[in-house]
DNA sequence: TTCCGACAGTGGGGTCGCAAT
DNA sequence: ATTGCGACCCCACTATCGGAA
């Protein structure tokens, strides 16, 4: 590990504040665009689809806290293990928490264990998984979140040994266009842009950009209708997002489960059932034979394109997103 | 034995036209 | 006049089965 003082110019140190261990740092997120472009001024990385995790570690005590600040470091026992292992003693990190299918990241394979919070069951489930670490927010007693980015992973590469479960995100400079399309041909979520002298952004920013190649929202399950024919458990989900303080329906989805995921869902949603509707756009919202519950189960949803009238053409369920608040769920940018 | 492709079945949004209300 | 419904187009996806490798 390299000395901080060594790593940084003395202008880059005008940027630097002392600061104690923090408890908390508000991640930056990304916002979503169409716009694909190449810059030398910016950089980018790989999308990857896991689970957001800010890593904080000050002495002995290690903790990984998700986006939404919930505490998951019994169920990534082997990653507080590695960064436990570190030489550095006082770290906070950001980062993404990944399971392989193939050589794929696979949220789907990462959801087996994302709701086990029992060390030694979640040790024992077979996933394996990687934490892929893109930024360091701070280090011995100095807050870097005015750094630039540049400077930071620069600096984050200097300050821990990358072996499995951690890997350093690599990006690479100007080539956007050729990385979103490598992204998409070799099957990834998608690309990251990020400005290569941004200071770290607390909160939704456009100094880092999303190029997504699958499209896909997350959306808040509000109702289900009744399977047809030979078909059990429920027929399609009512799924909306938040908009304008209301709920506001955006398409039904009936395809994406197996028989089991079908089942597992219906006796999970009939537990939070309720008389009335849940969206806030009475009209256009199917009601013949729907079940109402209440919305606070999150889905992620794929799909080609909003339509005209605000639906989601070929939607497909592709699964829960636990780890994420209900309350939340807003429409991305198109 | 495993893998792959075709097919049936269930479901979506949008549009159209017809029948019931 | 409005509403409901089925048929049709596009499409996504799972489950199954039989034949190829």
């Amino acid at each position: 590990m390299t000395d901080l003082s060594e790593l940084l110019s003395t202008e880059d140190l005008e940027h630097v504040r002392p600061r104690s261990h923090p408890s908390w740092v508000q991640p930056t997120l990304a916002t979503l665009t169409h716009d694909h472009f190449s810059d030398p001024a910016w950089l980018y990385e790989r999308k990857l689809d896991g689970e957001r995790c800010l890593a904080f570690r000050d002495g002995d005590s290690v903790r990984f806290l998700t986006r939404n600040r919930k505490d998951v470091s019994d169920t990534y026992p082997e990653l507080v293990d590695a960064l436990a292992a570190q030489d550095v003693a006082d770290v906070v990190l950001d980062g993404e928490v990944v399971a392989f299918e193939g050589r794929q990241t696979s949220f789907a394979r990462l959801q087996g264990r994302l709701q086990l919070s029992d060390p030694k069951r979640a040790r024992a489930s077979g996933i394996e998984v990687f934490y892929y670490v893109f930024d360091l927010l701070h280090r011995d007693g100095y807050d870097l979140t005015g750094l630039g980015l540049r400077t930071r992973k620069n600096v984050l590469r200097h300050t821990l040994r990358f072996t499995d479960p951690l890997r350093f995100s690599v990006h690479r400079v100007e080539h956007g266009e050729a990385m979103y399309r490598e992204a998409c041909r070799k099957g990834w979520e998608g690309a990251i842009a990020k400005r290569g002298d941004g200071s770290y952004h607390h909160g939704r920013s456009t100094d880092w950009l999303k190029f997504k190649c699958v499209r896909d929202q997350e959306l808040v399950i509000g109702g289900y209708t009744e399977p047809q024919g030979s078909r059990h458990g429920l027929g399609a989900l009512l799924v909306g997002y938040h908009d304008h303080g209301g709920l506001r329906y955006a398409c039904k989805v009936g395809t994406g489960f197996t028989a089991k995921v079908l089942a597992q869902l219906h006796d999970e949603l009939s537990r939070i059932s309720t008389d009335a509707s849940p969206f806030t756009d009475a009209q256009d919202v199917p009601r013949r034979g729907v079940h109402w519950v209440r919305p606070r189960t999150v889905a992620q949803i794929g799909f080609t394109e909003w339509t005209e009238a605000g639906r989601l053409r070929h939607p497909r369920y592709q699964g829960l997103r636990r780890d994420k608040d209900a309350r939340d769920v807003v429409r991305e940018q198109t």
